[in-house]
DNA sequence: ATTTAAATTCATCGCTTGTTGAATTGTCAA
DNA sequence: TTGACAATTCAACAAGCGATGAATTTAAAT
């Protein structure tokens, strides 16, 4: 018997054919969720293709080699993050001013957009986080890539700690800074360990009891460290 | 001209050639370095024979499968870390009988093996450290690797904890625990990522300055989310 | 002395890798 | 209607992958 009609076509397709456009998006969420569980080397283009519904050479059409496609992977919510974050600050500023505001309301801005995104009906947020806790865990991407899409924040938001612990060192602040992203980045990244650690009692994906607990622990952290 | 005689012999080496032994060992220094870099999918068996100075086919010989290999690694040390960490935590306990003993020295005998080991000059400990950040923080191996050679000694610092921190709720110790390991993981991981952020304030490797100020900050934590 | 086992190198297997050039088809402006 | 350009598939490249069986040399046991 014929095998089915595969109709693969080559060629530009029609502009009527819903499904064959936003293949650049296709690529990019299959990249973020193949990248963010497997790492960079763990997934192969031809695999990503497959994930995706698309042929290998279209990958390189659109986003060129394979770094540069973990760049933009890594950049494009990096940017949605950032402006969440800092509009959430800046709104606990304006609530606040003419007081500086809490160091709790600042952990709450800088944690709270993350929260709402893997509450959220976009899969590819749950993907991202993950991402990101590889990236930054990992000496080869995190200094590059977290320097060069998460420096800027860093600075507001030490700025605003700094005005709400003050008196503080600045390496005090930096080193809270950093145990808060650890905590953050592997908190968020829901691998299923703490489900494993605690025998089902606590469940990764139930960000909410994370959030809750993360924010009154990592403020406690901060004001023993840095007003102690 | 000839080229030198390069001198590899097939077979067994004479028991006299010294560098021929512990090759075992080397070719697990070797990998803990370049996983902890790169990843599992990061090393290849050739790169890694090549750092280690031995042939491809003795690593198989010696580990079996890539997949074994790996494991072993990460056993390797895990073993270790688990026997330090567990008569640190019971010579606290001893040290404070019969009271029970504190958060701080809990939090203490958790992170101290740790920092003893990074200060040592044992290179290999700063790449296991690095390697257990790698691991914690993937959904892949996390899950299955940690649980499998830390769940244990999780099991025991839970219950000190809850001593500790007499009434507390066993969903907030899990959390906080959680918090914990993120924020050690990441900080020992010695990315070089707080050098960039604080612009040469801090050091990634400046142990003594991150372990300071991390048992304060998680001490902090667990006591304001556990008895607050 | 012989035999058995351990430790090593080498050559090779069948597949997979990232990347690219050429061919094909469709769109859109001139 | 033609010509430039955008989007896609296909086929192929050289290089590299993990794994393994065979050959070789030495050590240890009998």
């Amino acid at each position: 018997m014929p095998s089915p009609p595969k109709q693969v076509k080559v060629g530009r397709p029609r502009s009527s054919d819903k499904d064959k456009s936003e293949r650049g998006e296709r690529i990019l969420n299959a990249a973020e969720e193949l990248f963010a569980l497997h790492g960079y080397d763990g997934v192969t283009l031809r695999t990503l293709a497959n994930a995706a519904g698309v042929d290998v050479a279209l990958i390189n059409y659109y986003f060129g080699p394979k770094q540069q496609l973990f760049d933009t992977v890594f950049k494009r919510r990096a940017k949605i993050l950032n402006e969440q974050r800092l509009t959430a600050l800046q709104s606990a500023q304006q609530a606040a001013a003419p007081e500086v505001v809490s160091v709790e309301k600042i952990i709450e801005a800088f944690l709270r957009p993350l929260e709402v995104a893997q509450e959220s009906d976009d899969e590819g947020w749950k993907n991202y986080c993950a991402l990101l806790a590889y990236v930054n865990n990992s000496a080869v991407w995190g200094p590059v890539l977290m320097s060069k899409h998460y420096n800027d924040l860093v600075d507001i938001f030490v700025d605003a700690l700094r005005a709400a612990l003050p008196g503080s060192d600045d390496a005090d602040l930096y080193w809270c800074y950093h145990y808060m992203s650890g905590a953050m980045s592997l908190t968020f990244a829901n691998t299923g360990r703490i489900d494993k650690m605690s025998r089902g009692l606590c469940r990764s994906d139930d960000f909410r009891a994370a959030y809750d607990r993360m924010i009154p622990f990592i403020a406690a952290g901060f004001r023993e460290v840095c007003e102690g």
